[in-house]
DNA sequence: TATTTAAGCGCC
DNA sequence: AAAGGGCGCTTAAATA
């Protein structure tokens, strides 16, 4: 059964649809839209809540204290719906952009978003669903679509729970990270003590006693006036030079980067309450990973602050990540049986090594980096006339994802997401040499931005399903289900990587859960195919003690 | 003065 | 080792 809300200038109102997509009741006003969740969540668990954004509608029935288990986020339907060429031929596809296309309406400010009366994108979401159903009915295989559809969906709502739930963060320990490696919290405007020192060891060896180094134009003119020869002020490209300067420089560089990127303001700004709510954008990435909006930096939490993310006395983080997960997605969509069988004892690249076809683990790995990115150069460009002997349809594959974007064409992923048609002008008979050279080079970045789309998009397809079916069974686990302060539950999400914050006694079984969760993802993806996914867990009191 | 762009660096 | 895919954020510089 679907349920079906939507917010008109009279109010929410709800409609039931059997699984057929017919009209079996409704629609009809909802008073409390919160209790009626509530209610309709505990009668059925087969039935799927229909809404414009998840964004929009769960956050409030988050606060109300009722989970859904199941959705059709139909914004983000709509738009891999748009896009795939599974449905190319589909009435919504072919149809005028209108209103769905467009991203989420911000929300307004003041008002109370569970119970505010909003206008629908341009017509109602009863009849936004059923030309998706139709699009999805008419490809060859629904399941394989439908499967992404709800995939995606599934990701909103975890989105949305994480963010509630939030990150357990704790302030004091960032703090005395901070103090430790920069010098106790200065005055606003003022550098903290053990930064400075490193400063004014950067002003001597380079003579230059009033250096602002975090201007990149003044910092390369005084490093050419100590006549070091650089391009730019990049800390790899500084790395290998012979100069006193250079060390304590790229101290502060470091330094620079952490007291800016995450320092006290930081945490300031988005740790309230032990915990940090990161923004989360399912979708947000062209290939489906997710992106993130808003202060915080939620994709690119450094490292070197993890240890401040603490379980709360009594419980436990359990850090899952899933092994090489982008070649093993990239042997499975070749089925390249060889480079499956190189994955299938636990470290592919040590069974890369193994095959002899490259000597070391490094080799491996780059070798493996540079076939998904498209190097064409360097160590990576050398090593992948060997990978491509060892593993001719793994190669091939990402080869013709490359040719396919440099003529013009979209690429698609194992479950249906397509990548954007390239902009790429091409040229006529009045071209210069100039111009064809551009053209070219243009077709062939497409190209490496398409072999790319298909590893990428098929690994954030199988995270999702994986992540989807974890919470599925994380809620399966004890009474706590639907409880963020008892029970086991997502807090964050890092594309081949998730944490789980749970009570102490339940770690094992979370674990357990992890594994098989990524062993369905394999079959739900590839079926049958002999791939193995292997997830590395580790259960720590502190995300900064995983790997 | 306000807004946009670029450099640099963090994550996968 | 530093070339190749996808992002977001902060600061400084450039532009309106």
């Amino acid at each position: 059964m679907y349920l079906v809300l939507s917010r008109g200038p009279a109010g929410v109102s709800l409609t039931e649809l059997d699984d057929s997509g017919k009209i079996s009741r409704g629609p009809d006003d909802v008073v409390d839209l919160a209790a009626e969740v509530a209610i309709r969540e505990r009668a059925s668990a087969a039935s799927r809540w229909v809404w414009d954004d998840t964004s929009r509608w769960y956050p409030a029935l988050l606060g109300a204290g009722v989970r859904v288990d199941r959705c059709i986020d139909l914004r983000l339907c709509r738009a891999i719906l748009r896009n795939s060429s599974l449905t190319a031929a589909s009435a919504l596809a072919t149809g005028a952009h209108d209103g769905w296309d467009e991203p989420t309406p911000e929300p307004r400010r003041g008002g109370d978003a569970l119970f505010e009366v909003d206008e629908q994108p341009d017509d109602g979401a009863l009849r936004e669903f059923a030309r998706q159903r139709a699009a999805v009915a008419a490809t060859a295989n629904p399941a394989r679509i439908g499967l992404l559809l709800a995939a995606e969906s599934a990701g909103a709502l975890i989105a949305a729970e994480m963010r509630f739930a939030g990150l357990p963060w704790r302030t004091d320990v960032h703090d005395a990270m901070l103090s430790d490696l920069l010098g106790p919290r200065p005055a606003a405007e003022h550098r903290p003590v053990k930064m400075q020192a490193v400063l004014e060891a950067v002003r001597a060896a380079l003579d230059s006693p009033t250096l602002n180094p975090d201007s990149p134009p003044e910092l390369l003119g005084a490093l050419g006036r100590a006549g070091l020869q650089v391009q730019s002020t990049r800390s790899w490209e500084l790395q290998s030079i012979d100069h006193p300067a250079i060390a304590p420089l790229l101290e502060y560089k470091k330094m620079a980067r952490l007291l800016s990127a995450n320092g006290w303001n930081w945490l300031d700004t988005n740790v309230a309450n032990g915990r940090f709510r990161p923004d989360y954008v399912p979708g947000g990435v062209v290939t489906g990973r997710w992106a993130s909006k808003g202060g915080g930096g939620a994709l690119q939490l450094p490292r070197q602050v993890r240890g401040a993310v603490v379980a709360d006395p009594g419980w436990k983080l359990v850090v899952a990540d899933a092994a090489q997960l982008e070649p093993r997605i990239l042997a499975a969509l070749s089925a390249d049986r060889g480079m499956a069988e190189a994955g299938s004892a636990g470290d592919l690249y040590a069974g890369i090594v193994a095959s002899g076809a490259v000597d070391t683990r490094a080799h491996a790995k780059v070798a493996m980096l540079g076939a998904m990115y498209g190097a064409t150069s360097g160590e990576s460009g050398r090593l992948l006339p060997r990978l491509a002997r060892a593993y001719p349809r793994a190669i091939a594959f990402v080869e013709e994802a490359a040719r396919a974007g440099e003529r013009g064409e979209v690429v698609t992923t194992r479950l249906g997401r397509s990548s954007p048609r390239g902009a790429s002008a091409g040229y006529d008979e009045t071209a210069t040499a100039a111009d064809v050279t551009r053209a070219r080079a243009e077709a062939r970045s497409w190209g490496r931005f398409t072999r790319n789309f298909v590893v990428q998009g098929t690994a954030a397809e199988w995270a999702l399903c994986w992540m989807a079916g974890l919470r599925g069974r994380l809620l399966g686990l004890g009474p706590a289900r639907g409880d963020f302060t008892s029970g086991a539950h997502l807090v964050f999400f890092l594309h081949d990587e998730v944490v789980v914050h749970c009570p102490e006694d339940l770690a094992e079984r979370v674990e357990l859960e992890l594994r098989a969760a990524a062993a369905d993802a394999g079959r739900l993806l590839f079926g049958a195919l002999p791939i193995e996914f292997p997830v590395t867990v580790a259960v720590v009191q502190d995300y900064g003690q995983a790997k």
